[in-house]
DNA sequence: CATAACGGGCGC
DNA sequence: ATAGGCGCCCGTTATG
């Protein structure tokens, strides 16, 4: 029944819906024309190769619209209903195929005899290729239930499985233990794609997987990190031309491995370790061409992936009690804020519905009504920083935000992230996560709702929350200065390899270069606060490192756009060995499309730095311009990540030697250590030559600053926690 | 009700 | 010739 309030703005709708389907009756669009239009609409890329796919099927007749629905127009709604139905087709043909087409040299192992037989085999082996499949991605909790085996000498390639829900097969200890002689023996080589999740699994069940010396996933970021996709399916189906489905898109994503049928697992787990020594066969033929970066892979990144095991596993401890106290100051906080933000904000909102704080989209007209002012975005510190002492209301939002920011992201998110089995919080820290060879910490892709979390962006007040364990101290020690001892090292330039070489400040050093003043008098001011010049040098420096232009440079220093560009001209007058390397950097990527890092142990490919860009094609002079900017940068971070990397493995093997040392963290330029709080200031200095010493920029010194934590971030110095012991005692 | 893009913000 | 390099994650918004 009508409601008698009803507005002529909704006869008006109804009017001109009605109008709209008549005229649909009267001409019925084509099917073509559907096409044409759906096509045409802004798909994502995943929408739009379904539609493609749909469309095709469609041509050939394997699926075709309901009956029912065939007299309303074809939408885009219908045809993506019709590709979960061809996806449904396919997935069974798939499967029926996979079976029926099965390799010969695929085989089940299921009894102890025939798992003998592959023991026997196995000792003649040098290299074999391994899997496991399991229950899930969560290496604490979730269970092995089969392990795949790839034979290159015999030729075989098996699947053990040992927790199938159905179908004869061994138990997993016994399996476990009748492959220990090959899981432990180091003489035999194992490859497998993303070995930390291996690795971690097989000792989830008490065993190791030793001798892993290949990681066919890391390897493929060593030979090119600019892939697409690192997944085994996707790489094989691009070089090996074998077309490879992933596990969800033919199971389904509910789906677990130990639900599938042993005829359908083995052809499906046995393919992976045989797609993976295929890759690895095809991986060592590039590196044929590139000796110094796989000789850089198999010393440093393959030991790499052990250290990170351990390092993931042993874990962090929360004060939960902290955080849940810390958490409620900071909402109440953020209440208090919310009301007084809104009450000032609300009358310069228009709009239906109240206004949303966090939506900047509603924001950026009221606050630039309530200030006066347009504003042309609300980035805090470019926009919002520079008013706030002109604008009670943006120094509440700045806070506001802060709060929020802090309280959404860190300190309500983390403690959910509890491992149920082993109680502590588990990072995750992916070794090749960056195209420069840092590492990236997170979530994992396809690993939905982990308890993954990044360690690397946790802010200070955050970090306060991490305690070290009972008995423990978190010792913390960084690369003093380590990208700039890096550009020291590889241009050469006199100014910064005299500083370190006296051990004197490099930003003053730069200073003194530029303005001819005396050391002293640009260093440092009585009260400790950095001298202006001394200032203007660190931005400076960000500049040179990463091309900064000189409008983001004029707004950082306060000057013109053209002082600026003037000052970094004659900045580099002043340093002519820096300027020098940082162009030969540019034309070497200019010529050459890629970039070295220290040594020649790793590349950064670059293909836009050969573009040779045209006036007025914004588009190629900014992807130029980029590339240009990379190429110093990225000889810089990918160098010092690879002295980080190579001290890494030499604190994980020094820590083994020690009882209760481990590895804590890595956040790029400082490693964390975790110690029994008793000891001595030898150990300290055996942790500042494992910094120092472990890897070296040619001439130019490493240096270390060491702190002593009980809580992270909340630190005090070597001299100070022995002077409190000996006070103590 | 999913997915992706975007603005913004935390670390180095 | 305007976006400083490398990341990950949050809440909102657009989209069907």
């Amino acid at each position: 029944m009508r409601s008698p309030s009803i507005t002529d703005e909704a006869v008006t709708k109804e009017a001109v819906k009605s109008a709209v389907k008549r005229r649909q009756a009267a001409e019925p669009e084509t099917i073509d024309a559907a096409w044409q239009r759906i096509l045409s609409m802004k798909n994502t890329d995943t929408d739009a190769e379904r539609l493609r796919a749909v469309r095709v099927a469609m041509a050939e007749g394997l699926i075709g619209r309901v009956p029912s629905l065939a007299a309303k127009r074809f939408s885009k709604a219908e045809a993506l209903r019709l590709w979960a139905e061809l996806h449904e087709l396919n997935r069974a043909e798939t499967l029926r195929k996979m079976v029926e087409e099965m390799p010969v040299n695929y085989l089940l192992i299921t009894t102890a005899e025939a798992l003998a037989w592959i023991v026997e085999l196995l000792r003649d082996e040098t290299i074999v290729a391994v899997d496991t499949e399991t229950t899930g991605v969560d290496v604490y909790t979730d269970v092995i239930v089969g392990i795949s085996l790839t034979l290159p000498v015999a030729d075989v390639h098996v699947y053990i499985p040992v927790a199938h829900d159905e179908g004869p097969q061994l138990d997993r200890n016994y399996a476990l233990s009748a492959l220990r002689p090959f899981l432990y023996d180091t003489s035999i080589g194992k490859v497998l794609h993303n070995a930390i999740f291996d690795i971690a699994m097989f000792r989830r069940h008490g065993s190791d997987l030793r001798g892993v010396t290949w990681d066919t996933m890391t390897a493929m970021h060593a030979l090119n990190e600019n892939e697409e996709s690192f997944r085994l399916k996707d790489l094989a189906t691009k070089y090996l031309a074998v077309p490879s489905d992933t596990f969800d898109s033919l199971f389904g994503k509910a789906a677990k491995f130990n639900m599938i049928p042993l005829d359908i697992a083995l052809v499906y787990a046995a393919k992976d370790t045989d797609l993976t020594w295929k890759l690895y066969q095809f991986q060592r033929r590039h590196f044929v061409k590139l000796p110094s970066i796989l000789e850089y892979y198999q010393t440093v990144e393959v030991p790499l992936l052990y250290v990170i095991v351990d390092l993931e596993s042993n874990g962090y401890i929360l004060d939960l009690d902290f955080a849940a106290e810390y958490g409620r100051s900071l909402q109440e906080q953020a209440k208090r804020l919310h009301t007084e933000l809104f009450a000032a904000l609300s009358p310069h909102h228009t709009g239906d519905e109240p206004l949303n704080l966090n939506s900047n989209q509603q924001l950026k007209p009221a606050l630039s009504s309530a200030i006066g002012e347009e504003l042309p975005n609300l980035d805090a510190k470019k926009t919002l920083k520079p008013l706030a002492g002109q604008h009670e209301v943006i120094a509440k939002l700045l806070e506001y935000r802060k709060i929020t920011k802090l309280s959404g992201t860190y300190i309500d998110t983390l403690p959910t992230k509890q491992n149920p089995t082993t109680g502590r919080w588990h990072s995750r820290f992916n070794p090749m996560g960056t195209v420069t060879g840092r590492f990236s910490s997170g979530k994992d892709e396809d690993s939905g709702s982990s308890q993954q979390f990044n360690v690397q962006n946790q802010p200070y007040e955050a970090r306060r929350m991490f305690v070290a364990p009972p008995g423990k101290v978190i010792v913390g020690a960084d690369f003093k200065a380590q990208e700039i001892r890096c550009v020291a090292y590889l241009s050469g330039e006199p100014a910064l390899v005299e500083a370190f070489e006296k051990g004197l400040d490099p930003y003053a050093m730069l200073a003194v270069r530029f303005t001819g003043k005396p050391y002293e008098q640009v260093n440092k001011n009585p009260d400790g606060s950095d001298t202006k010049e001394r200032k203007m040098m660190k931005v400076a420096w960000l500049a040179a490192l990463y091309g900064t232009s000189k409008y983001t440079m004029a707004e950082q220093l306060g000057t013109t756009p053209d002082e600026a560009a003037k000052f970094m001209t004659e900045l580099f007058d002043s340093l002519p060995v820096l300027r020098d390397w940082i162009k030969s950097n540019e034309r070497f990527a200019e010529k050459h499309g890629f970039v070295w890092m220290d040594r020649e142990q790793r590349k950064r490919r670059l293909p836009d730095a050969t573009i040779r860009a045209k006036w007025g094609d914004r588009d190629t002079f900014r992807k130029k311009n980029r590339a240009m900017r990379q190429a110093t940068n990225a000889r810089v971070q990918g160098s010092s990540s690879i002295q980080t990397k190579v001290t890494m493995n030499e604190a994980d093997d020094y820590c083994k030697s020690r009882d209760g040392w481990r590895l804590w963290g890595s956040v790029h330029d400082e490693l964390l250590f975790e110690i029994p709080e008793d000891f001595t200031r030898n150990d300290i200095e055996v942790i500042r030559k494992l910094m120092t010493e472990s890897y070296a920029w040619g001439d130019v010194k490493n240096g270390t600053d060491i702190e002593v934590m009980r809580r992270w971030g909340e630190g005090m110095s070597v001299d100070e926690w022995f002077n409190a012991k000996e006070r103590a005692a």
